[in-house]
DNA sequence: CACCGTTGCGTTCATATTGGTCATGGAAGG
DNA sequence: CCTTCCATGACCAATATGAACGCAACGGTG
């Protein structure tokens, strides 16, 4: 797959070249370009839509010195532009948050930010993206289900930093997290058991959460006698 | 808090109706119209906002007589309103998917839904727009941080599964149907045991369900000796 | 033409495992 | 010392499987 061609718009140059200097260091996005104000960042996207090779993500920064963040992506859309968004913002106004998603804002991200958190928020967009391009694996089809869609909303909206739910420890998360990733196949809950050594309830306890999450896909086992296993595999956002 | 004002844009008229009877029985939801088409709908919510009474929640089927639901979308940000949408469809394409949810879907529900499936995606916007006007308690400013904006995205995120019958598990149930879903003529149970790697039992038991259903018609294959077989074929859903 | 053995599939039932829940114990923090 | 939180073990519920039994059409055979 691809890379994503992402923009970055920011009027402090600092914090552009941070932004971009982020990018760079993530798998699977390319730079396409920086605008320091809205009408340089629109005639960018319509240049590069023309030339074929169009933006697919905006980092967009809410206060700049021409335009407010909202109106660009509203002429944005008026333009044709459907390039998704992740805005950056300083205002930590929630009725700014409202009207961002209604013009199509798929993640927000509050400055000051670390690598991690921006990390995670583009993570989570890839895996959303490459879940729609290629539903549930082993059950190629044309179509998708209620459930898929749901899978994908799940991952675009479901940020690491949430607070754990009661019950889960954040150490154990951990372990589990680490443990699936070096897993190249499908494993059990029992199998998870046995390496952690923890109890079953336990590991299943933290695959179940994971699951949610999106971070592990969880199809059944067939053939043998008893009631179906689940097994457990590692979602890779494609390395 | 008052009622979110809720537009229904749907073109068959029992499916219009039955959209709205369902928005009627949910607490929180007040209907403010219907429309059968995307003009209708733009000149209604235009009158809304006109009168001071904005829709602010938009069910939007995207097969519509004269717009289609990507359209209308965009004319909404083109006009200014800012009304979030939830789509609706038949059209199980995932590229479409992608594009309403850069046009500001918050959700996406997929005919036929239940009305537990439908009480769900509205019950989690309705979380979504609670906890963006009230943020978390107890903490101190006027602003919102990075952990309450993700939460009130991981609202959008809610699963919504619907009641099966006793014996039958949602996953597999799931694994029959995107078969048939694919075969073009008519199969028997063993073939869908052959290929799903079930048991022949098994594969019945759902196919059965399925017939009852009326997903799947369900004939009798004469010819070879033996009883006769029983042949699936995957029936076109009806709305 | 009627009858009967053959042949597979439909159907039922007990069984084997796993998923899920509840209350308990121990550890960590105030 | 008390409270909170999380892992654990035990119990019950769920569900696919395999085998055994029954049924209906086919194809000889009388």
């Amino acid at each position: 797959m691809s890379d994503i061609r992402v923009l970055v718009v920011e009027d402090e140059p600092i914090a552009a070249a941070a932004h971009a200097a982020y990018v760079g260091r993530l798998e699977g996005f390319t730079l396409a370009g920086t605008a320091p104000d809205g009408q340089s960042a629109l005639r960018l996207m319509t240049d590069f839509a023309a030339a074929g090779t169009p933006v697919e993500l905006v980092l967009l920064d809410m206060n700049l010195p021409d335009l407010h963040g909202l109106d660009i992506a509203r002429r944005m859309r008026a333009a044709g532009l459907f390039a998704d968004i992740i805005a950056i913002t300083a205002v930590r106004e929630l009725n700014i948050v409202r009207s961002a998603v209604a013009t199509g804002v798929v993640q927000y991200l509050i400055k000051p930010f670390t690598f991690a958190t921006f990390s995670d928020k583009l993570a989570s967009y890839r895996l959303f993206r490459d879940q729609l391009a290629s539903p549930a694996a082993g059950q190629a089809g044309p179509g998708a289900s209620q459930s898929d869609v749901d899978q994908a909303f799940a991952s675009l909206r479901a940020p690491s930093e949430l607070p754990l739910p009661k019950g889960l420890a954040a150490s154990t998360l951990e372990s589990v997290q680490d443990f699936m990733k070096l897993q190249s196949g499908a494993v059990s809950a029992s199998e998870v058991m046995d390496a952690l050594g923890m109890s079953r309830v336990t590991a299943r306890r933290y695959l179940e959460y994971l699951a949610d999450a999106g971070t592990v896909t969880r199809t059944a086992r067939y053939g043998a006698p008893g009631r179906p296993e689940n097994e457990y595999r590692w979602t890779r956002p494609a390395s």
